[in-house]
Order: C-alpha cells, then structure tokens, then sequence
DNA sequence: TCATAGTTCGAACGTTCGTTCTAATCATAA
DNA sequence: TTATGATTAGAACGAACGTTCGAACTATGA
C-alpha cells in the first residue's frame, strides 16, 4: 500500500509447480511467507503488525501461529529463502563460465533477475537487514557472508586475469550497493527490464560512466533506449535546483 | 547499541560554535535531535519509542514533546537538518569549479564527507526513507529531488562534454547506491577515511573496475594500502564458499 | 461411523506504545 | 522578593502490540 507503488504491483507465487511431496502444511506456509513478504515490503518488519498480516494472508491472528513460532522467526524463514534461491540460482548460472568479467555480469545480471520477478522479497532482504535479533541474524549472516565471498572471490579473479589493482572489499561493497538500491527507484515503466539495468550497470561497475562506449555486443535494446532519449535535456545550472524534471516518474526516494 | 556498533563510535555534536541569536529552546532541541539520531541509527524509527528516545536524551518522556508534536515530526526534523546541510555544502563546495569529472568527484566526496563525521544521520536519511505519511514526506521528497536533480546534471554535463552515451537516470540511481549503501558495511578502522573511499568510488564510478590504473593524482593513501594488502589471497573456488575470510571484520551485511 | 491428527478461530493475556494532563520547578527581569 | 513565562516531570490515557489458550472445525483412514 504506502511504500513503493511499483514495487507492490507484479509479486507472483513462489512456485509454478509445486514438489510432489509437498505437504499442506508447507503450501500454506509457503503462502503466508509470500503474503508476509508483501506486507514487510510495505510497511517494514517493525512497522507490520501480526494484525496486519493476518489481514493480508486471509488467517486469523492466532491461526497464523500454528505455522511459526514468532514474527521474528517469520522473518527469518522469509530471509532465509530468499538468500538461499539466490544464491543457488547464481551458483547454477555460474557453472562454465571462465571469462571474469561475463562471471561478475551473470552475478549482476541474477541478482537483478530475483529482484524483478520477487521485488518484495529483495526488498525485505535489502531493507530489513538488521531487524533479527542475535540468534536469528547468526545463520542469515552465515548465508550472506557467503554471498559476499562468492562476489569477493570474481572479483579478485578479474584482479589476477587483468593484473589490476583496486581494494576489492570496496568494489565489491560499491556493486552491491548499486544492485541492492534499486528496490528504492525501480519503476519497470521506466527503468526497463532486468537484463536492460544489468547490462548498464555492469557497463558502469566495470568500465565506469567516464568512458566513450564502444558499441558492442548487440547494445542498446528498446526499452532502454527510450528513456535513454527522454533525459536529452539541457540540464545543465544543476545547482541551482531547476523546476520539475520529467527523467524521474514515480518518487525520487533516492537520494539521501 | 544493536545495529552497527562502528557506526555509533564517533558521532559528534552538531555544531563547534553555536550561532550568537541562538536560544536555549534551540540548543536543547539540537541535543535531543542528535540524541534521537543515535538512536534512529541503532533500532530504527518504527523500533525506537519514545522511551528510548527519553532515556537516551536524559529527559522525560513528557518533557520532550515540549520541543515537538509527535514523534513522527521529530524524525522529519532530523531528515530536514540533515539534507539541509548536505545540500548546502554540496553547493558551496561546486563552486568555481567546472570539470566535470572533478565535480562529479567533489559531490562523492561531500556525500562521504556527511557521512563519516555524521554516520547515524545519513543512514536514518537512507534507510527512514519511507517512514514519513503524506504530510511530512512531501517536503523532504522536495530535496531529496532537488539532491537527486543536482547530480543529474553533473550527470548530464559529463555527457555533454565528452559525448558520452549512457542513461543518466541509472547512473545517478547507481552512484547514489555506492554511496547511500556505505551505512550498511563501513568500519573506519577497516575502510580507510572519506577521503579514501571518495576516490576509490569516484574511480570505479567514472572509470571502472575492469581497466589497469594508471597511478596519478597521487594515489594510495597509507590506509588504504593497509586494507590493500590484507585481501590478497587465493581467493579462486569463489563459489564454493570456502571457510571464514578475514576481509570483513565487523559485520558482512552487506549483501541481500 | 467413529476416532484421530491437523488446522483454524474468538477471546483474552499482560505489556508497551505514542500522547496528554496537570502541577511542580527553573531561569530571568522587575 | 516576587511575578512571569519557559521548561520539566509523574502519572495516567486509550489503543495497539505479540502472543497464548482452549475450543471448534475439517480432512483422512479405519
């Protein structure tokens, strides 16, 4: 409802067809997660009342209950599926691929891949990162310091391969702060696909916006040509904060 | 106390030397904001009361809505000051100056400037971005704009004069992610100064990860090299996440 | 058909929430 | 000293919070 419009808007089902020995109790769970998962997405873990998502998944307060233990460990079941889908999609998508570079674009382009097709779900990833108390956020943090170490790991790769020398901790901290941000801009209406932002971004992260680009590898696809052509504007006296830009649709909540 | 404990260390009071006409009701209201950034830092606004927010600023819970309405005008009052003042230097600081590049570099380095001498006020800026209703987000979300538009046209400027093509949009939401991110994982005794970081930023920004360093405006600061050194090891079988990596020290949340 | 296990609910628990009331205290100038 | 306005605090408000309990429902196999 109040927090991000686009983001509310295209959030599908978990899974298309479900396992075969999955059982009631982990369907309707399953359920009650993707419900939730909106629910913090829009008004954040604290902000969300168990009233809230008793509303949203259709259960009584206290049916709820009957599938966790605690809205904390909710969230926790919430993140930890999450990551873990993550990160074995990203390890799937990196089977076979050597190059460095086409191994940090994959990394880019399944980050934002999960973020389009379950923009709730990175959201309460990204945004709800220190809402667990101590006993929860250990095994989070577990998976998540995984993740960091496989980005870590690319990194250093492309280091070796191209004898180059920047601190990794750093790149790979700048990278994902581009690719977690986005669950405060995004607008698919105007930002585009998935793969439009992950090619622009890794065009950025790896050879910086400073630079003429060459015009390879089939470029430029139409979506985001299009916004491409509506930010040709003077735009320059920028300090003096100009009157309304058109380049920035939905809410401008990204700066700060 | 819970969040990030590197964040809570330094933070420091607002102003060395107060302005002559300032009044008592002033001042005490400036220590109660300050206060009350600490503690927005540490549980979030949704998770901080009232309470808390007395307890921290040594006043009681009544006293303190002698110098606001609600609590929800108290956080506004913390996001005003905050962008206020970041936009204000910023201003100052791109004066005089014309390269675009520099500027680009200037506006980075003011962001991390606020940020290292103002940790909590710029993560209650980023991550209580959503947290105001209608009435009192909109005059934020005017200099949030305003922020956001002053970079758009360095952005635009940059293009314009090497004849770049790149969507300005995604570059600005981009660098904003680089920056705004920091909250999540910066440790000044890990990360070096803002000074440091600013750079290695602006050259992953403008230039890219993925090009050797041509080692001028004289690089390498001491910290920085420190940190350098330390994440050189085998680093390959990234995905396979391997045992515990000493790159990170404080917490790895960066992630997700 | 009945027993059983799994599921759902209304109602309430005790606690904490943001906020307000009224009165007491303080600083200051006459 | 006294009068005055700014500041602070104790106690309480109703509302909302996360959670629990026991009873009622429902599906399933015997």
């Amino acid at each position: 409802m109040k927090a991000f419009p686009a983001i509310r808007a295209s959030a599908k089902l978990r899974k298309a067809a479900p396992a075969p020995a999955e059982t009631r109790f982990d369907r309707r769970l399953s359920e009650i997660l993707d419900h939730a998962t909106e629910v913090f997405c829009d008004k954040g873990y604290e902000g969300a009342s168990m009233r809230d998502l008793s509303r949203a998944s259709g259960m009584s307060l206290a049916g709820l209950y009957h599938y966790f233990h605690s809205k904390e460990r909710l969230l926790y079941l919430i993140q930890k599926h999450a990551f873990t889908t993550i990160v074995e999609h990203l390890k799937e998508r990196l089977k076979g691929i050597t190059d460095p570079e086409q191994c940090i674009r994959v990394f880019i382009q399944n980050h934002l891949d999960y973020f389009v097709t379950n923009q709730s779900g990175l959201k309460v990833l990204a945004h709800e990162d220190e809402a667990l108390k101590n006993g929860f956020s250990s095994e989070i943090s577990g998976i998540k310091r995984a993740y960091y170490r496989i980005c870590l790991g690319l990194m250093e790769d492309l280091k070796r391969e191209r004898a180059l020398d920047f601190n990794s901790r750093t790149a790979v901290m700048s990278l994902f702060g581009m690719i977690n941000w986005i669950y405060t801009w995004y607008n698919p209406r105007v930002d585009g696909s998935a793969a439009d932002l992950a090619r622009q971004m890794g065009d950025i992260f790896l050879g910086g916006v400073g630079r003429r680009v060459v015009p390879s590898r089939k470029h430029l696809s139409m979506s985001s040509r299009a916004v491409r052509g509506r930010s040709r504007e003077p735009a320059l006296s920028a300090v003096e904060g100009a009157s309304e830009g058109s380049a920035v649709r939905r809410r401008t909540n990204a700066a700060g």
